[in-house]
DNA sequence: CCTACCGATCGGTAGG
DNA sequence: CCTACCGATCGGTAGG
């Protein structure tokens, strides 16, 4: 939560600009944390980028897991405004997560950023290590509940098990967010992915042709 | 006479124990990359774990980087140990997989530093970028020649493209050990695997039962 | 392999 | 928001 009384951002006086310098500091931040983890900014860094003293930065984030905490609540508004429809249809689970893979594709820093602090953040006492734990139980709890509407509309493969496709649909995106940033060239991340999704899914009982996972679709997924 | 000739580890003078020494040094060096990282990681606190001034680690390893590239020698050395056969059967790669998804799961400390690795190295000045690509691209061969074999065998079930399911289940164990690593208790590694593992292979033509990927056999797994 | 040292940089604070 | 500073720590070198 961040002012108790609403303002425009036109109106306010110190304020806006105050929340314009956090702007910066903190986009500047998760650009300097894509490129060396968090352990690997300094503080300094991120002022120098953000055209500030690295005592100026200290004046709006008191400590440096301050900034780490504001860099993720920006990804995750970000996110939610990427998120569209807040009760998607079963199937649009798919897209979403066929176009979140697309919209990855076309934005490594985010993809840069999400790994580093993923495999950092597994060490308990990291700052980001909730944010994680909840991430993680999150979107896996998406997948899960999609796959089950799916499997009550006779639309799973016989033998899939949603909570253990769910987890491993997560980890497969995990995964190959890895090998492309590894190997730009050489993954394709939303083919792979279609490709197990097609594993999982039958064709509706009405239609013969193979199940639908190929579009990307105008709504947006969930975070990743 | 001393050096030229070959002596046991007891009766040599300064070589063997200079080995000692660096392998000492190697791994607290990998213990201290498996918590903080690379970057995190100082030669004063790897030199403190290995019982020795961070002047006298130099005096073995001349810059940090040689020190971070003998211990991605020494991981492969480890599993070189383990990969048994040098010719599997192409169902033995299945057993492989799983053999190293048990293994992993009962040896955090490897998996913690694989991850951390992994993620730091898509950068291409990070020192162990080389490595890294090269090991994906030698994984990938490897399920994907298995995978081959599988379907000239009639084992693969209909739609199987063996080098995306090469890159999949690649990625599918890399982003099972980051959700395995955060929450330790709600992620089963093996049991994902062996389900998707089954999404992709059919039965022997004459048996009627479900594929065979259930056992976790002796010979040992590639390199991961 | 050590002690002793180098210049650089770190996160954070004092005091405006 | 800045300058100026703190003590701690960094990777690496000199010189034995």
């Amino acid at each position: 939560m961040s002012g108790a009384v609403p303002r425009t951002a036109a109106s306010s006086g110190g304020y806006a600009k105050g929340r314009a310098r956090r702007e910066q500091i903190v986009a500047a931040a998760a650009q300097a944390y894509t490129e060396t983890g968090y352990h690997g900014a300094s503080l300094r860094e991120i002022a120098k980028r953000a055209g500030i003293s690295h005592a100026g930065l200290l004046y709006h984030f008191p400590r440096r897991e301050a900034l780490l905490a504001a860099v993720l609540e920006r990804r995750d508004a970000q996110d939610a405004q990427r998120v569209g429809t807040p009760e998607p249809s079963p199937m649009d689970m798919v897209r979403h997560l066929l176009d979140l893979a697309h919209h990855n594709a076309r934005h490594p820093p985010i993809v840069e950023l999400y790994v580093r602090l993923a495999a950092e953040a597994f060490a308990p006492d990291h700052p980001a290590h909730d944010y994680f734990t909840r991430h993680y139980a999150q979107v896996r709890a998406f997948a899960r509940t999609a796959l089950e509407e799916l499997g009550a509309a006779g639309r799973l493969r016989e033998g899939v098990d949603p909570a253990t496709a769910a987890v491993g649909l997560v980890a497969l995106m995990d995964g190959l967010q890895v090998q492309w940033l590894t190997s730009p060239g050489e993954i394709d991340m939303a083919g792979t992915l279609r490709f197990f999704i097609e594993r999982l899914l039958r064709a509706p009982e009405d239609s013969p042709g193979p199940p639908d996972a190929s579009g990307a679709a105008p709504p947006a997924p969930p975070p990743r």
